[in-house]
DNA sequence: TGCACAGTTGAAGAATCCTGCAAGTGCTAA
DNA sequence: TTAGCACTTGCAGGATTCTTCAACTGTGCA
């Protein structure tokens, strides 16, 4: 066994520890976007953005193709919005008894 | 807005980014166990695995209780067990074309 | 060709996380 | 009350991760 499966999970979810790399995540759900509109509504800069981008490309959750002078990402997979979904099912569970957070996540707007 | 909503989903996601963790969070699937037994599996010192379960306890996944001479740890909400779910299946699509990690996670079985 | 926009890459310092050791607490049973 | 098992805590180091700067590639347009 390689690498073991549960090491490879916690990859995963590491990969997602980053609330940069979570807007992102969150922003391409509604398709495809070129860097230039993720840097728009990210406030970062795009080195960093394009960091953040090469962490996601190498864990295979996102693609990216040039469209001319653009280049453009994609979720490589619908699922992970499965998993951003559970991972706002579960705040909401263990925030329950704490801080305005709960609020904020209940009003289900934007910033999510 | 204190904490912004996206870093506190960033920071759940990192909870779970350590291989010892994502094993406590399964093995307790089953059932409140107590240290000895995560210990008696789990392969690492007892020291560093009440790091790893303090680090749960913060982030408030897990709850724990004395029982006689022992502590035992359950999760706090058993949404915890979709977002491991929701891991398996995105693994299984993003590992799609990797290595044999894919076959074994297929396989189900134990080291999940 | 030359210039500007769009992104990426490499590297370095700062910050954070992990691990293991040593020491400490709580409980039970002799 | 002393001994020993079951855990936890504090801490130091080593290892990762983050962020930013500087430099570089690729594209479109004047």
């Amino acid at each position: 066994m390689s690498v073991p499966l549960y090491q490879a999970k916690a990859e995963l979810f590491r990969t997602l520890g980053h609330p940069v790399r979570i807007r992102v995540l969150e922003l391409l759900q509604d398709g495809p976007k070129p860097v230039r509109d993720l840097l728009a509504v990210i406030d970062v800069e795009p080195s960093n953005l394009s960091q953040q981008l090469a962490v996601l490309r190498r864990a295979g959750m996102v693609t990216s193709y040039r469209d001319g002078a653009l280049v453009m990402y994609a979720l490589s997979t619908p699922d992970v919005a499965d998993l951003l979904a559970a991972g706002r099912r579960i705040l909401g569970a263990v925030l329950a008894d704490r801080d305005g957070l709960l609020d904020e996540l209940r009003a289900g707007g934007q910033g999510q």
